[in-house]
DNA sequence: ACTAAAATTATCAAAATACAAGAAAATATG
DNA sequence: CATATTTTCTTGTATTTTGATAATTTTAGT
């Protein structure tokens, strides 16, 4: 263990699950002696990474809402996708959760969310979840645009059934890419139904997804072409203003340098 | 440059007012030879605490937006809180924002916040946002149940105009702490009137405030008393079932072990 | 308040790794 | 395609990290 992976792995052990250990629990998990993990776990809390809770037990500090914050009002993504989720949720025919999501290794991850007032059921995509990176409409509008050797190494690490349902797989990702959207039905939520446009940004290195979720019940065929109208508009809105925002930083930095 | 400082110093260039760096600059800012720059930004990009943008530039990473939700999850004082926010701005008899906060080294930081619809202005109080140590109510509410030398230390690097001006202040702190609670108007935010409570536990280290935060135009006299009455009543019931969550983690380390 | 247990910090020599500086490679730009 | 920029690689040396143990501090139970 080495360089910023000794701070990492010891990071990576607070989830959602399980979100405090005590010095020894993390000795144990990571097999390493419990003095070397007081010295950076001590260095953690002082660099309020982490913090101590009762009983010897620390948890994830503070300055992971500082640095939540600084994101949320400065990556382009989120800042030029969520004013229109509002609107976009308010255009929409029946009531919805409508996500901006993005890749974040090989996962998926939502980064904005709108949900409208009433709307029942839970979704799994909330605000800095990991998602499936195969399943589901907000994940597949991501990954049909990309193509090759990328793809590949994406894939690399997702297990399918059998060969059969790799190249179905394959042929409704070249499918959707073809009509432009995706939509999905319970892959991810029982009794939702997703649909799904990509958004990307090429300079940026953007590579994200617009999506409304329904409740299937809700659900009507005449509703389609309304959501794949919306949603097509509003993902090249915020396409636009990404390029808008990207302009306002660069011009900033010309002007400050 | 050593230990976490290494990775810490460089994160912490990331900031609202300057949320991108490519590594020469980070490099001249901390005075530190390119080649190390690239080698630890590589390192704090495959861990994604930072992703790589246009031109050269890096931004803060996904990894935040992942732990901050976890915290969002698992911090007894967000989770305690929270639920109430709402319920508490219903209950007060003009438009509100409420806000939870809590101690982040010698500043103020807001964890959860509700602002009820029609509030017309912005209050700086931010989730994430650092906010000044002593002026404001949800800041001081904090601060008035620190006593000795823990208070000594935290005010410490904090400047006051003159000795009279420090004495004022350590007097109005004595006054609101035996009150139960603080009001101040116009410290942080011109044209708004803040009223805080204080929120502890010392089991688990949490010293935080709540407040509600009013538009002086709005305000009236006759309002204080029930202001006061939802603000005290709210605090006793999130300290009570902060204690239930802490009971509740207790049990489950217990049964998993 | 006293005591035993638990948690945390300190010490230090051996081992591992980060460093600086320039060269080389990869990538972006016009 | 040529050039400029960004990024990675290489190497001996200096620095940092490590982990076993000891010392200290904190906590919890009588």
């Amino acid at each position: 263990m080495s360089g910023f992976t000794r701070y990492n792995k010891i990071l990576n052990l607070f989830s959602e699950q399980r979100s405090s250990w005590t010095v020894l629990e993390i000795s144990d998990e990571l097999k390493t002696p419990s003095s070397t993990i007081y010295r950076i776990v001590r260095e953690l809390v002082l660099a309020e990474f982490l913090e101590s809770a009762a009983g010897a037990y620390f948890r994830l500090g503070p300055a992971f809402i500082k640095f939540n914050r600084i994101i949320n009002l400065s990556d382009p993504l989120v800042r030029a996708g969520q004013p229109f989720l509002k609107k976009l949720a308010n255009e929409n025919p029946i009531e919805s959760v409508n996500v901006l999501a993005r890749l974040y290794g090989n996962k998926v991850m939502c980064v904005a969310d709108y949900k409208t007032p009433f709307f029942k059921n839970n979704t799994s995509y909330q605000k800095g979840k990991l998602m499936p990176l195969i399943y589901g409409a907000t994940s597949r509008a991501i990954i049909m645009k990309i193509v090759g050797k990328s793809l590949e190494d994406l894939l690399k690490q997702e297990t399918f059934y059998d060969d059969n349902d790799k190249d179905t797989f394959f042929k409704n990702l070249k499918n959707d890419n073809k009509k432009g959207y995706c939509k999905t039905e319970g892959q991810v939520d029982e009794g939702l139904i997703g649909f799904a446009v990509p958004i990307n940004n090429k300079k940026l290195g953007i590579e994200a997804s617009l999506s409304s979720i329904f409740n299937s019940i809700d659900f009507l065929p005449e509703h389609e072409p309304i959501i794949y109208a919306n949603l097509t508009s509003y993902s090249l809105l915020i396409e636009r203003y990404i390029n808008q925002i990207f302009d306002d930083i660069q011009n900033y930095h010309q002007i400050s340098s």
